[in-house]
DNA sequence: TGGAAAACTTTGCCTTGCAAAGTTCGCTTT
DNA sequence: AAAGCGAACTTTGCAAGGCAAAGTTTTCCA
């Protein structure tokens, strides 16, 4: 009926979900912006992200600027995953709401 | 950006999000169905089962036909919570598909 | 030299999923 | 009546993993 099972598990996990969403809109962020816009720890943000590099799915420049700063962006394959991740959440979505938008508000 | 951190923890997690969506895409199911659906043990079903029983978003009913036939339905609560969660998983596809459709295959 | 900010590591707790085996209960069969 | 079966549920134990908090390193600036 679904694949809910094939739902990756490295990204089906919210802190790696909001990442991997991020990452997916738009081609490079810094760690303090994502720190900014999902409002984790350094320490937490950056384990998820060492999770996701390990696993190939994310690409890491470091730069030395007026301050150090580390930026990430999705490689091919974190794109791909990603992109499969999605299209579970929309057969969700299809079955989730049986006739459509009908009892959208 | 998009309220990813509200994702309703009972209900991401991908076993009981796999129950959940069956539930909404039907008014009643049998633990027999569901177990074959989603092809989830005995004890994992129902203990998940269980956590979402105990959090009002599932009503249990219990039958005593030739064998004996329990029953799961979405409660109001457990309906609306899910709808929640479905809105922000359209928020997720939103932002993490930048220019729409444009890169589906 | 002292301090601040960025990025990262470490430690430890504690929840929670999962598998496997066992239990209960009512019906059916012989 | 006794044995057996299938449905539904419980229990136990393990292991993974998230999270918070505090500490570390490095580089720049006052």
């Amino acid at each position: 009926m679904f694949d809910f099972d094939k739902l990756d598990k490295l990204i089906h996990e919210k802190g790696r979900l909001g990442i991997m969403t991020l990452l997916a809109a738009r081609p490079s962020w810094t760690f303090q912006d994502l720190k900014a816009e999902l409002e984790l720890s350094d320490g937490n943000l950056v384990s998820h992200l060492r999770t996701l590099h390990d696993s190939g799915y994310v690409a890491v420049t470091k730069e030395m600027l007026d301050r150090p700063q580390t930026s990430y962006a999705l490689t091919a394959k974190g794109r791909r995953q990603f992109e499969d991740y999605l299209t579970i959440l929309e057969q969700i979505l299809k079955v989730g709401r049986p006739g459509g938008s009908k009892g959208a508000h």
